[in-house]
DNA sequence: TTGCGTGCAAAGGTTTTGCATGGCA
DNA sequence: TGCCATGCAAAACCTTTGCACGCAA
């Protein structure tokens, strides 16, 4: 099978244990480097950057691309990723104010299937964001439309 | 409203002219500078960013974020996109091959009203792109599985 | 002791910005 | 003529890479 890290260093622990304190949020490699540091000693972007892309190849974190611009992203997976356990699961981002909405729903469970059965594809749930506008800015829509909710 | 660009340059109408003649290409900066310096005076990044981003402004392009890593890509919307007609449309991108499918489809259309109705989320199907396996790479997984196929 | 993981710095690529100049209206 | 758009260069950003050192096993 693939290489597993060997070696358990302090720097990997913190990094994973920061995800693990925040299993649902999205988290940049700006965010980690930034909370880790001011957390104990800093860990090095270059550090950070490989550890991210280690333990998505292990299955612990995944990669997203929920920012329209730039930067990536990570969640932690844990056990669920896994397992296998959260193929239902998709993503709604608003480009309006910027939350993200976990949704698991037979609906798009159903969806994937289609998708699969009549197009040949296989769509991969936990790599997919919906963009669009949340019902919160839809309804305040004349209000401040740039409220600028963080990513949960 | 919002303000319309002003003022009709070359450089304008030599980057609007590229988009029209490739309608469903995902184009990105870089490649939209290499192919318009081949075709005659070279323009400058800074201004094709500054016109990439006004044209979406003003509704005749939409931006992506159909590339993994890094790069945005712009495709040209036209009359489409100002009209408005061009709501079940998604995207699927394979993250094997990069191959980008353009898929109309019913389901999709249902599904974008269920998520409004129950979820209360207005879907923006033209900026949402579904990752996963295509068809074509699920099926030779076994032989050289990054073979690198064009976006479309 | 072995060699993987880290840190620092430098490089890489994409996108933005400042400022003087050019060109549309 | 007035002012927007362009071009160039430099900067800002995010991410990767090279290399020597430190630390886990």
């Amino acid at each position: 099978m693939e290489r597993q890290s060997t070696y358990r260093t302090k720097q990997k622990a913190r990094i994973l244990a920061y995800f693990e304190e925040n299993p649902h949020r999205h988290i940049t490699a700006a965010e980690l480097i930034q909370a880790l540091s001011q957390n104990g000693t800093p860990i090095g972007a270059a550090t950070v950057y490989r550890q991210l892309e280690r333990l998505e190849q292990n299955g612990l974190l995944r990669r997203y691309t929920a920012d329209e611009r730039g930067s990536a992203c990570w969640q932690y997976g844990g056990e669920e990723a896994k397992a296998g356990t959260c193929h239902s699961h998709f993503h709604l981002k608003c480009t309006e104010c910027g939350i993200l909405i976990h949704l698991d729903c037979t609906h798009l469970a159903e969806l994937t299937g289609h998708v699969r059965t009549d197009h040949g594809f296989a769509i991969a749930p936990e790599r997919t964001t919906f963009y669009g506008i949340c019902s919160q800015c839809s309804q305040s829509d004349t209000d401040s439309p740039k409220a600028e909710r963080n990513s949960i």
